[in-house]
DNA sequence: AAGTCGGTTGCACAAACGTGCAAAGGAATG
DNA sequence: CATTCCTTTGCACGTTTGTGCAACCGACTT
């Protein structure tokens, strides 16, 4: 795909160019004499160092400033938060995308060398693959953290296509998890759960450093994935709702309070117990749209959340409801 | 200076167009509607997020790509280096401020809080402290390595604006040196290191975390700013001639190999001696230009060097010099 | 109230920049 | 050697961005 001796080459123009355009200021014209080629080709050069991380930019607020928001949050739920700032009237999709891109950077800062990242599927995650900021770590590995196939297609390519992107982006070795996203027997899940192959995926699970995940939200305006994937028919989602469930995090299902017990998906899924996941160091959760929120607040309240990256909007509304709940006569 | 009120709501603006701008590739024009102003105000932000430190844009190679003239200094002198682009054919005043502008950011990455940093005076130091990015420290210090009132001025003026500007980049304490940069009498330099207030000063000098300077040199085609300043007399080039040194750290004078026994004027030079010099754990030399060839060759030789400053054609000449002197015939 | 001064705003213009496109390499294949 | 296919280049154009300038704003003085 790319070639070793172009690629040094190509890329030491690269970081020349970066560090006059970018640390001494010169104009694209200026660096493109000193490069002997010319101005448009400095553009480009440029736009390769800016997509391969070459160059590294990023925003800070002085300690005097705290975000107000992240600060909400951090107060009311005790985790961090990133707010991507967003305008309200902002689409739906245009929405996902911004946070995406946000999220993908701020991905890039957490994960590491000699680190194992989990990562769901689904339209979020899809999302930030496709913005990931590559970035070149060692005996580092990407998880897939629940399977994907269903009763109308395998979902592999889909899911595969998502683990692939994270995985070139850090050059991680990928992992992927071959099961079916829902099991139709439980006893299924049980027997391949025994077998080495999946025991050792799912030891792998256990011992992450990170996970990253979206969330569902089955009724809201907005359904993800998973619900319009033809994952789930009548019965189940008949089932969900009289469970009560909100949301649910690499399709294993929550109500608004956290709870799970009782939800007869959750022993069809294939993905990781919500103690499982309370078992990983740092779980990032990002979320776009204000649809979400029942579903936020459900994982919140799960635990299942460290480090939140949500756009501005949802992230207001999630503190101004929460504080209403919280104290509901003033 | 700055209304504290209109500082935060300036700045907060400044910080959201910044992470829109440098986070999410906004246009300008599409953050001045966000913002509800015009876009050429967006454009100030933006300026003022860079200058401020808000945007902190950093330019990393891969590991696969070391930059070949940094590693080479790094082998044959043990230090590490930062080699600064810059076309051959640049007069030496611009040189030696794309030096400084790349040398005043790579500061801002060696400084924080807690920690103090000795800076030396001169024309390199000068122009460093002019493209500061600012950063925000607590109970830093920033002490003047060396004496700067001579026969004609006090110098003093000259002295402590640089010290200023390293001063409220980082809002960080200053401490000056009242004295003169070379004293008439070894006698009075003596009897004011005994002075309790000299005295604090020099003990400070000694437990420094980071010494900044740049270096003189007497004898090549451009002067520094010691010698055309009016600190020394006839006499004193004689007599410098005469020891055969070839250039100084903050008024402190060295031979080509680094030695310095037995230059008289070092007696009455209100610099830290080179052994107090490398007592510091950092020491961060500024270079620019290829007649201090002699002079950085001596320091190093002195070992008061541990980061290097250089920009591109005197790093090479540099490195082409020393393996020719260190392999006469090949 | 008129005046003055530092600082901010938007406009308008010029400079700097991104990108579609056609031409030019250049490697692999017939 | 011709052909094909893919990548890279510079040009030209439209877009985006920096900045001098005049108008404006608020605060404080006379």
């Amino acid at each position: 795909m790319e070639d070793p001796g172009t690629l040094t080459s190509r890329t030491r123009d690269a970081l020349t160019a970066a560090q006059l355009y970018y640390l001494q200021d010169l104009t694209m014209e200026a660096i493109a004499s000193e490069l002997h080629t010319s101005r448009s080709s400095v553009s480009r050069l440029l736009s390769h160092a800016r997509e391969t991380g070459l160059v590294d930019i990023r925003v800070h607020s002085p300690f005097d400033i705290p975000r107000q928001l992240e600060d909400d949050i951090a107060r009311l739920f005790g985790i961090v938060a990133h707010v991507v700032p967003v305008p309200d009237q902002t689409g739906d999709a245009d929405r996902l995308e911004r946070v995406a891109v946000s999220a993908a950077r701020i991905l890039g800062t957490f994960f590491d060398s000699n680190m194992s990242m989990g990562i769901a599927w689904g339209s979020t995650m899809s999302a930030i693959s496709r913005h990931l900021v590559p970035k070149a770590t060692q005996n580092s590995t990407i998880v897939q953290l629940n399977g994907a196939a269903n009763p109308r297609t395998t979902g592999i390519l889909y899911a595969s296509e998502i683990l692939e992107r994270y995985g070139s982006a850090y050059g991680a070795h990928v992992q992927q998890f071959p099961v079916p996203a829902f099991f139709d027997d439980p006893e299924t899940k049980a027997a391949l759960w025994r077998e080495r192959s999946i025991a050792r995926l799912v030891a792998m699970q256990r011992e992450l450093d990170i996970a990253v995940f979206g969330l569902g939200s089955p009724f809201a305006g907005v359904p993800s994935h998973v619900y319009i994937g033809g994952y789930l028919d009548a019965a189940d989602f008949a089932s969900l709702s009289e469970s009560g469930v909100v949301g649910d995090v690499a399709t294993v299902f929550y109500r608004e309070d956290g709870s799970e017990d009782g939800v007869a998906l959750n022993a069809r899924s294939s993905g990781p117990g919500i103690s499982v996941l309370r078992g990983i160091a740092r779980r990032v959760c990002v979320v776009a749209g204000i649809s979400k929120i029942p579903s936020l607040k459900g994982a919140l309240a799960a635990g299942v959340v460290t480090d939140l990256i949500v756009d501005s909007a949802t992230a207001r509304r999630l503190v101004d409801e929460t504080l209403a709940e919280r104290a509901p006569a003033s």
